[in-house]
DNA sequence: TGACACTATGTCTGATATGACATAGTATTC
DNA sequence: GAATACTATGTCATATCAGACATAGTGTCA
């Protein structure tokens, strides 16, 4: 994955599901980030449903505030793994996390919710 | 996540969805290693419905024959990034990813005990 | 206003994953 | 057996990601 592209999506204000590829960024590479928004998504989400600030679940993830934000942020720097994992520690489930990433997804052909 | 557990479950030859925590393993450890491994299965299917060598997938990927090999392992070198990426450039899509990962899961949902 | 809690962003250093290469193992065919 | 194609495993240099820290922005409340 070149995480550039992201990036440069990222900076033009962008949501990622309604570009696919107003850059050069392939379909896999698309398709991937929407992914792994919907994973960012699912994580904020969790953590304020168990009422969490970014630091309290930074200490349970043994990690730091600023990378919990950067998660929830979908930052490039972010991988798949970490954002999975903290999910599951948050008690997510693989059903949760399934569906986490088809929520990630815009719609192949058609943009319908 | 530490691989090093995952090393040592493979050592002892197990096959990850059947022990659970038989090391110190945590729960959300484990289902990411399921996870992963759903996908490494997923990815060898794949490969072989396509009629590929490893060495012709590499070439796809821009990767090397060993990585592959190593994805379709389930080596903890490789990344969940990794994994799903090389799916979705055999032409996944989020939904087979979805369930790749699910049918990675072995036991009941992990939360409720 | 100031103080406070929360979140966002940039950067550093150490850890880990990556592709590449070598090499060994496994069939299969001659 | 030799030769071929495919796959597995180990190692290495480099690229990327991790946690940590600083700091800036945001919102709320007294």
């Amino acid at each position: 994955m070149k995480n550039t592209k992201r990036a440069k999506l990222e900076a033009a204000g962008w949501a990622v599901g309604s570009v696919k590829e107003f850059l050069g960024l392939s379909d896999a590479d698309a398709v991937l980030i929407n992914m792994k928004l919907g994973l960012s998504r699912s994580l904020r989400d969790r953590r304020k449903k168990c009422g969490l600030s970014q630091v309290q679940l930074a200490e349970q993830l043994q990690s730091s505030q600023s990378r919990v934000a950067k998660m929830e942020a979908g930052d490039p720097s972010v991988s798949m793994d970490l954002l999975v994992s903290s999910l599951l520690l948050l008690g997510a489930t693989s059903a949760d996390l399934a569906k986490a990433i088809r929520g990630g997804e815009k719609g192949k052909g058609r943009h319908a919710a």
